[in-house]
DNA sequence: CGTTTATGTCAGCCATATTGACATATTCTG
DNA sequence: CAGAATATGTCAATATGGCTGACATAAACG
């Protein structure tokens, strides 16, 4: 934090004088990114945004469904450490998530304190909905950059993840894809 | 305690076969993409909380200074356009913003009812200050991505936002460099 | 002149988050 | 086994940042 004031002070962002060559910004904010993120984040989330008004739930719910069916039989405590939120914060969102019948909780077959969350096959349904909405929004973008833009993406955002918490990002992803993997349906 | 340790960095399994070949997951939802980027906004939009918290400030302030910063004498009906909230909700955030001195507000020259929105030399320091920490993130990000990355990150994410949009935010975008370019400091 | 426009403001409501305190099972441990 | 620790739930108060509706004012426009 103490080198923020360096940067602040020091370095002035696109004089006058065009001297930003070739690439530019090399030293100036990335304005164009920053906006272009903003813009696309919101237009992400907007596809599920509809489909969740419909229901009465908010992006609040989508969260936990989604976690949920990612990681069914996800500990609440778990799921509170993916999300950074509070239990209290939870608690709302999933009574409600329970009572319209999206998830279920079932003691943990070991520790019996445990109430172990999965998606009923209406909140499973619900989650592929609105993952397969924010999927095509992917396909459609990686379509129009083409090739190898998949990977390059998928480089790309992991790479933006704060770096203290990217591995367990991955390795959570990886763990559900694994689950998935071996889970018979 | 709430462990995540599953410990395998290894990426994601890509279907062997070419059944999935062009783009990978032709069918199924892209639930890495969405987590990823889900944790990288996270993460992006985290660069800022933090330095906006110590100043009482949250997410609204830095948006609304963000867009008075880039687009100076910016009107409100035009700021509540771009930023798709009501004139009540940016009433309470704008008033901060001017009552502690980062944004002032001066009648049109042509139209005296319109109040111009400005960026204080206070206001602009912020707004660089917290894009210059997320222009940070994207920089080592695009770092480790090597070679044409910038200009891949800049084109998918273009394409991620809603085709419909997708020229104005480009316009806007363009526009901003375009004053900042020709404005003298 | 009267209407429209640009903006502001009051009042109330909602969703989502927070902290703090406390309750209830259940498990673990000395 | 008793007591500590753990997993979860809940009550209460508060903050933030959205929303709608109604109304006010000043300036521009026709």
């Amino acid at each position: 934090m103490a080198d923020i004031n360096v940067l602040t002070l020091s370095s002035r962002p696109l004089e006058s004088g065009s001297a930003t060559a070739e690439h530019g910004q090399a030293q100036g904010p990335a304005f164009d990114l920053i906006e272009l993120l903003f813009f696309a984040y919101r237009d992400f989330i907007g596809d599920a945004d509809e489909v969740l008004a419909r229901l009465d739930f908010g992006r609040a719910h989508h969260r936990v469904l989604h976690f949920v069916n990612r990681h069914p039989g996800i500990r609440v405590a778990d799921l509170l450490d993916v999300l950074k939120i509070t239990k209290q914060s939870l608690g709302r969102v999933l009574r409600e998530l329970v009572d319209n019948g999206y998830v279920v909780q079932r003691a943990g077959p070991a520790d019996r304190r445990q109430r172990l969350l999965f998606a009923t096959q209406k909140g499973e349904a619900l989650a592929l909905e609105l993952a397969l909405l924010q999927t095509r929004r992917f396909a459609r973008a990686l379509h129009e950059c083409g090739g190898e833009a998949r990977e390059a993406a998928r480089k790309f955002l992991a790479a933006m993840i704060e770096p203290s918490a990217r591995a367990d990002v991955e390795a959570l992803i990886a763990r559900a894809d694994r689950e998935a993997k071996n889970r018979p349906r």
